[in-house]
DNA sequence: CTTCAACTTTGACCTAGATCAAAAAGGCAA
DNA sequence: TTGCCTTTTTGATCTAGGTCAAAGTTGAAG
């Protein structure tokens, strides 16, 4: 169904994530270069990307939606590990097979590299392997941030954590001040929601409410939330008040 | 008290992990240039190695004993978001401070290398970018198994995966085949368990019991057990029982 | 404008694991 | 060896969140 029909043919100087992709510290040539092995996919809702073992002949970066990487026990219980928002890598150079199922979220665009190509050109392109380890870490700490929320708080800290990093995400993307109340669309299933916080869609869908009640967020539709106060928010989330202290 | 008395001077020919840490791919030059900003560090157990938000001026490896990294709330609820064993890599290039509180878990020896120098000499070293990355992304790949067993997992399959990783790092490490009966020796205390498993101490204990009654494993004294059947274990720890597909 | 199926909410009840509280069991210094 | 302190085990009870079941909602296809 996902036909390529409308062909993308993409500039990256308009590229919405030129800054903060792999490709982020690319020159000219070095993106001329990578143009000759890339490729736009799209996916709709609800479509897999790739399944957990599958052998991937591409690794790219999400250019716009939102993707999931998925785990799955046998007796079916899943566990989400991986929210991809623009600008997020998929793949592991290096890696034959998938390691996780990636499936659309929200409808997807993708920019895909070869993955052969792309590999040998790592090897001799310093300002895409350091990218890459750069992002690789941001990565590793947002799982490490969320294994404090899978093993430690409550469902209600659960959920405001994760309308936080929404919130948040859609802040910087948008390059709306974090004053005023923000509007953001939730680009998850209630289902979706609880596979990412290690709860029930019934539980998730008390949590929301709770919150609603509480005054914390508004919501005007399922999808769609206003967050009057992100402050209150934080600290509904259980976050240290203090803000950001690294570098 | 961990006075610095008896000075390690160590080789590297003769470093226990010496083809698995981040200086796995330096040939002898650039070990020779390591070796100019290397110095060892050593902790005993229980000791704190820095705490989250203290600057931090070296990076380095585990070479023996255990340590965790550990996330607290403000309330106190404690999360250990790593468990870095032999070869492990701690500390993150080009970030001022630390993210995590580090902590001796056992006694500790450490190679560490200073921040700045470290940080020019991966500019122009792929060998140890490129093998940091390698290391970051198996990282990332633990975590991500990790917030599957938090978010999904009974206590029991907790435990019984916690049990698992210390088998397979053990049988790793001690060249053993997977085969016969296995002795571990467990480098947490029960609390330092629960606090990785997010689980209480008092769950904890119960459970290592309940697989000790059950026979899954083989406890002597608090510290030590052994594992009659590998494949047992790592069924109770929900595992896909296919092993690795992965390359 | 209907209709149907997928998603979401709500309610009633139950259980795994938390909490609170003691007792054991080590381990180590004197 | 004794005594003290830390860690671990065990027991009794409680509760957050899971489970099961039944209504709402919604929105896209006819």
């Amino acid at each position: 169904m996902a036909g390529a029909t409308e062909t993308l043919i993409k500039n990256c100087d308009e590229c919405p994530i030129r800054h903060r992709a792999v490709c982020a510290r690319c020159e000219a040539d070095e993106l001329k270069e990578l143009d000759q092995i890339k490729y736009y996919r799209k996916f709709e809702a609800g479509q897999t990307v790739i399944w957990s073992g599958d052998p991937m002949d591409f690794v790219g970066s999400v250019v716009t939606g939102v993707a999931s990487l998925t785990q799955t026990m046998e007796d079916g219980r899943t566990q989400m590990v991986g929210l991809l928002l623009p600008s997020d890598f998929v793949g592991r150079p290096g890696r034959r097979g998938a390691a996780y199922d990636v499936t659309a979220t929200t409808d997807l665009v993708m920019c895909c590299f070869r993955k052969q190509p792309f590999e040998q050109m790592m090897e001799r392109t310093p300002h895409i392997a350091h990218r890459l380890l750069e992002m690789t870490l941001d990565e590793l700490d947002a799982a490490r941030e969320w294994m404090l929320v899978l093993g430690r708080k409550t469902a209600r800290e659960k959920i405001a954590s994760l309308l936080s990093i929404l919130t948040r995400r859609t802040a910087i993307l948008t390059k709306a001040g974090a004053n005023g109340p923000m509007t953001i669309d939730i680009p998850l299933s209630r289902e979706a929601m609880a596979d990412y916080l290690g709860l029930t869609l019934e539980t998730v869908s008390r949590q929301i409410n709770a919150l609603k009640r509480d005054g914390v967020i508004n919501l005007d539709g399922k999808r769609h939330m206003t967050v009057p106060d992100l402050g209150r928010l934080l600290q509904e989330a259980g976050e240290d008040d203090d803000g950001g202290m690294l570098s």
